[in-house]
DNA sequence: CATTGTGAAGCGTTTCACAGCC
DNA sequence: GGCTGTGAAACGCTTCACAATG
C-alpha cells in the first residue's frame, strides 16, 4: 500500500540511514544513540561538582566500555586532554551542540488517552528542552479538557498548531488503528520528526524521521531471554535433525 | 559504585550479550528485536484471512528488506515453502514459540505515577500475554487506590507479590532517583527481567535482563537528525579535509 | 518458475592495542 | 605516568546473488 513513501522504524528509512546525505562531520548512528546517555550521566557528575572525568569513569557510569566512550567522543572532536580526561561542562556543551539541543524543540502530541496524558503531564519533557505545546485528539469529548497545562484541541487543528507554534516533533500516542492517519496529518502539517508509540509500522515520505517505542515488543524481547534462562538446553527433535552447525 | 553487578542497557550486560551461554539454536539479537514486528504484521495478515505470505510481502509490511526477513526466519527453522512462501498461521505459531509467548508472563509495575498508571490502564499488555498483576508505590497516599483494575500496594510488599503471583517481569516507572532502589527491590524479589522507563542506567547482577525505554533520549536523537535537515552543508574546515568517502 | 534458504561479500560497530601528548 | 585519540583487527549484521526445490 505505501506509495512513494517508505516504511521505517528505529531511525532508518527502509534500509537507507535517515540522515541527509553529506552534512558536517559524520557521527555513526550507534554513537548518536549513546550521546543522550552520556548527557544524563554527565548531568549527575556536574551536580556532584566534579569538573573532570576520564573515559574510564564515564564508561562505568554509562554502562559501556571505555574504548567505546573515547571513539564516540572522538567523532565530536578532540575535546579531551591526554593524561587528564574531559572537562565535564565543556563536554556537556559539545554533546548538546552536536545533538542540536542548543534550543528547544516544540512537541505536539496526537492522542489524549492514557499514554498521551501521561506524556503531557511528564514534566521531564519540557525541562529537557522539549515543551509540549499542543495535544490533539479525534474524540470531541476530549477536546477542551486540560492536560498537563495544555488544552486539548481537535486533530483537525493540528496543522494550525504546528504552524503557529513552530512545532518540530510529533508524538503519536493513538491506538494502532489511528496511527497511520495521525502520521499522515503530521506530515501534511509539515512535521519531519515523529516519535511513534503505537505498535504500527508507519509509512512516511523520505526525509521524515520516525522512531518507534513499542512497549509490547520490549516485553516480548524480555520474554525471549527469560525463556532461555528457564529452559536451558532443550534439544527438540527439530534440533536433532538440524545440528546447530550454521 | 556498582559492586559485583553490571550496569547495562538495551539488552546487554556490560558488553557481553545477556542470553545465557549456549542454549538451543542461536538467534541473533537483531533478529530477536524484529520478531515482534513480524508478529504484529502477521496478526493483521491473519485478520485479512490471507493464508500465505512471501518474504517480499512480509518485508514490505514490516518495513525491512526481503533478504533480512528470510535470514531472520531461517534462524527459527525452515518453515517456508519454495515457490510459495510461508503459511501465516504456522509462522505465527513458530515465532511465538521462539519468543516464549506460549504462556503469559506476569508483570509488576513499580511506580503508580502518570506513566505507571497509563501502563496499567493500557489493555494492550494484558491481552498480549503480559497481565499486570501488581502495582506498587512508595507513597502511602497512592497505596490502596485502584489503577487499571489493580489495587496499588506498598513497595515493601513487592517481594510477596512476586512470590505469590509468580511474577517474571518488573516494569520500573518511577522517577530517576528512585529507579535503582526499585531495581534492587525487584532483583531481591527474584525478578530477572526488567523494563526500565526511568532515565537511569541500572546496575543489576549478571543474569538479570534490562531493557530501557528512555523517552527524552528518543527525542534527543530525533533532534540530532532534525538539526541536520535544517542546517545542511555547514562545511567546517574539518569537512573539507574529510570528504565523506566512507 | 516463483520463492526460499544460505554461502559469501560488504558494511558498520566494537574492541584492541599502542603511539601521541599533557 | 596517565589518559586520550585512533589505526587496525575482530565481530556481528545486512545484503547480494544464486543454487535448491516444491
Amino acid at each position: 500500500m505505501p506509495d512513494q513513501r517508505n516504511a521505517n522504524s528505529r531511525g532508518e528509512t527502509a534500509g537507507r540511514p535517515l540522515h541527509s546525505t553529506l552534512t558536517r562531520r559524520r557521527v555513526p548512528e550507534a554513537t548518536v544513540g549513546r550521546l543522550p546517555i552520556y548527557l544524563r550521566v554527565l548531568d549527575e557528575v556536574v551536580a556532584d561538582e566534579q569538573s573532570n572525568i576520564s573515559s574510564d569513569q564515564l564508561a562505568e557510569l554509562a554502562g559501556v566500555n571505555a574504548a567505546k566512550v573515547r571513539k564516540d567522543l572522538s567523532y565530536l572532536g578532540s575535546y579531551g586532554t591526554r593524561g587528564v580526561g574531559y572537562e565535564v561542562e565543556f563536554l556537556v556543551y559539545q554533546i548538546r551542540r552536536e545533538l542540536g539541543l542548543n534550543h528547544d524543540w516544540s512537541v505536539v502530541i496526537v492522542g489524549a488517552g492514557n499514554l498521551g496524558q501521561a506524556l503531557a503531564n511528564n514534566g521531564g519533557f519540557a525541562n529537557r528542552g522539549f515543551p509540549v505545546v499542543g495535544i490533539v485528539d479525534i474524540d470531541p469529548s476530549k477536546v477542551s479538557t486540560l492536560v498537563g497545562g495544555v488544552r486539548v484541541r481537535h486533530i483537525d487543528e493540528v496543522g494550525q498548531i504546528v504552524q503557529s507554534k513552530n512545532v518540530n516533533i510529533g508524538v503519536i500516542a493513538t491506538p494502532a488503528h489511528a496511527a497511520q492517519d495521525a502520521a499522515d496529518r503530521l506530515v501534511r502539517a509539515g512535521i519531519t520528526s515523529i516519535l511513534n508509540f503505537a505498535p504500527t509500522v508507519l509509512a512516511v515520505p523520505r526525509g521524515v524521521s520516525v522512531r518507534k517505542v513499542d512497549l509490547v515488543s520490549e516485553l516480548q524481547i524480555l520474554s525471549y531471554y527469560e525463556q532461555r534462562k528457564r529452559v536451558p538446553h532443550v534439544a527438540t527433535s527439530a534440533d536433532v535433525s538440524r545440528p546447530a552447525s550454521a
